[in-house]
DNA sequence: TCCAGAAATGTTAGCGCTAACATCTTTGGC
DNA sequence: GCCAAAGATGTTAGCGCTAACATTTCTGGA
């Protein structure tokens, strides 16, 4: 930097305050100086800066360690909004899904001195940590169901689950289903058990049937487990006439064991997913399923982020943000075979 | 730290030394800073550290900007191997795939200040980008066909591309297969460069016709319009009797458009992908493909970043490290008719 | 017992930047 | 043409840490 202001003919401090878009700087001085950081191709030391001003503009995003669909995209959004805004952007994943995973993820980037943390990793546990951590940075949670009520330094963002959930349920009574098995996803994920809450409550304000299958992970490996389970239910003449699943890679599993049993989708069962997985409008057949707003919801909670951080109030319900997702009616749904009769 | 250093009655200086483990402490003294240090729940600044060492700890992933299952899985495996080594990770992601956009990606990092960058962009553009950038750090490419040699500040690391084509040709006119089409991935894409060009390779090796096919992308989208021509040309008698698709993705859009004409699968035409995507085996039918480690390819990055930061000589070869994927057979592939029959 | 050398600790300076204040130039109204 | 206020620039100090050197304390052999 004193290069610079030397090569110029100003104070370090003049080249400081270009750099900052300061008011009071007179054109050609600024012209002059912009013209010798592109001669002497300076950048501006991030350290120093961050120690004089106590801030390092990069923000932390703390996700599920694997390459999860939802998350995935969510923290895509996150990055590429917080880039626009000037932020760098840290990303730790944790390793294990359990508490001391999340508090060691959590002290990774503090340590780190980040300016605010994104938490993507919809998990009971994580956001039970992150809630508990009185960190003295802003915090963001994407979940649909927070245990704690905002505040000051903590505020939340989600893809309506319910809303999705209820889409789906409602689409499959409108079809004339009556017997909606559910397959529950990954444990202690919060927008498993917010799929099938809503699925239940549903189901009980229509008085219909459901019968609740429960999946190990949210891969098409734990959706054909159930699979299969669902077709024995079916041949013993107990099954559901319409299944939906936790997300469409359960229900690929599913399609998949019901089609080893010689079951017809949708004629002998509809099937729905949830995500909207870039691949699912090939399935076999296609997946009905759930769009959900992933990039939008990225850019939700870098917003939201950057709101907390300039103190601004941040609206006044539970969620700085709440997007709905989207019903996409394909192949995979069709009224039972009772109502066809 | 002055804190800390006052209430275990030593030097601030001291207290740098137990932090940065130096040999020279007493271990009555170690203990002491480290009690006052628990004590006050005394966390470093980092961007002093980074300031007095001129080094952050930091390494940049510069990496395409979608959720590709193979860059995310790679990325999943740096971040594990940097945080094992106490780096943090800094992600920056191409917002175009262009030369521009990797300029402003690459930037973006260096802007940071990071000790090192691996990037995870098999893209013909930002390879080259990267290779002409010379930066100031050490750098690490994941691609199975640099352009350039490696340098002292440079250096390629790969899942090897060839030797996976290879598998999926060789079996495929193992099994008696005389007309085999590939569907090359999305354009410009190392890998997908790489496949092809072995695929190539092995047919003219044992006097075999081929046919290509050219996907716009990596997607089931992709495949599928790719599918609907191989099902004409199949119908019109001269289609190919085995089909590699450039990914597992592809590879289910064709499995689809397949379908969707009547046509079996591994019966009529055999299907190969490349992945090894973990619904791959639920597809119907079970999908060939070939795995690749991508979470072992992200680890040999880092490492190869960190015997490059430590200016290590690392290997005479043109690779840091070579990794082999893996065959995996499943149901979609078969004899054709004219050897069975 | 004494002293050299090693081990342990302290002191000083500086990394590159920005905030705060100090100083020098303008500008415009009388 | 002069002066006050605003505008533009310069000077100084300090963010929290580590490297380098300075000093003190220990150790063991003559």
């Amino acid at each position: 930097m004193a290069d610079v202001a030397s090569v110029a003919g100003v104070s370090h401090q003049t080249v400081s305050r270009v750099l900052n878009d300061h008011p009071n700087v007179r054109e050609d001085t600024r012209q002059r100086v912009l013209q010798a950081i592109e001669q002497l191709g300076y950048r501006r030391n991030r350290a120093a800066r961050a120690l004089a001003t106590a801030r390092t503009s990069t923000i932390g995003i703390l996700t599920v360690g694997n390459s999860n669909f939802g998350p995935a995209n969510t923290v895509l959004g996150i990055e590429s909004a917080a880039r626009a805004e000037g932020y760098f952007v840290s990303v730790s994943s944790l390793e294990a899904s359990d508490a001391a995973g999340a508090q060691l993820a959590l002290g990774h980037l503090v340590d780190q001195g980040v300016d605010g943390i994104i938490v993507v990793a919809p998990l009971a546990e994580v956001a039970q940590v992150v809630e508990r951590a009185s960190l003295n940075v802003p915090v963001v949670v994407v979940a649909a169901n927070p245990l704690a009520e905002p505040t000051d330094a903590l505020r939340y963002v989600c893809a309506d689950q319910r809303f999705g959930a209820r889409a789906v349920t409602e689409y499959l009574i409108e079809l004339g289903h009556r017997r909606i098995a559910h397959v529950v996803g990954q444990e202690n994920w919060i927008d498993a058990a917010e799929r099938r809450t809503e699925w239940r409550r549903v189901l009980e304000e229509h008085a219909v049937q459901g019968r609740e299958y429960r999946a190990e992970g949210w891969s098409a490996a734990d959706g054909y487990a159930v699979g299969r389970q669902v077709a024995d239910d079916i041949a013993a003449g107990q099954g559901p006439t319409a299944v939906f699943a936790a997300n469409d890679y359960i229900a690929l599993g599913l399609l998949r064991a019901l089609w080893e049993r010689g079951l017809q989708v949708p004629e002998d069962v509809s099937v729905v997913g949830f995500d909207d997985v870039e691949s699912s409008a090939f399935y076999i057949p296609a997946l009905t399923t759930v769009r959900q707003p992933f990039g939008a919801l990225g850019k939700s909670a870098m917003s939201a982020l950057s709101a907390l951080s300039a103190g601004e109030p941040g609206g006044e319900g539970r969620f700085a943000a709440t997007l709905e997702p989207e019903l996409i009616v394909r192949a995979s749904t069709a009224p039972p075979r009772a109502a066809r009769d």
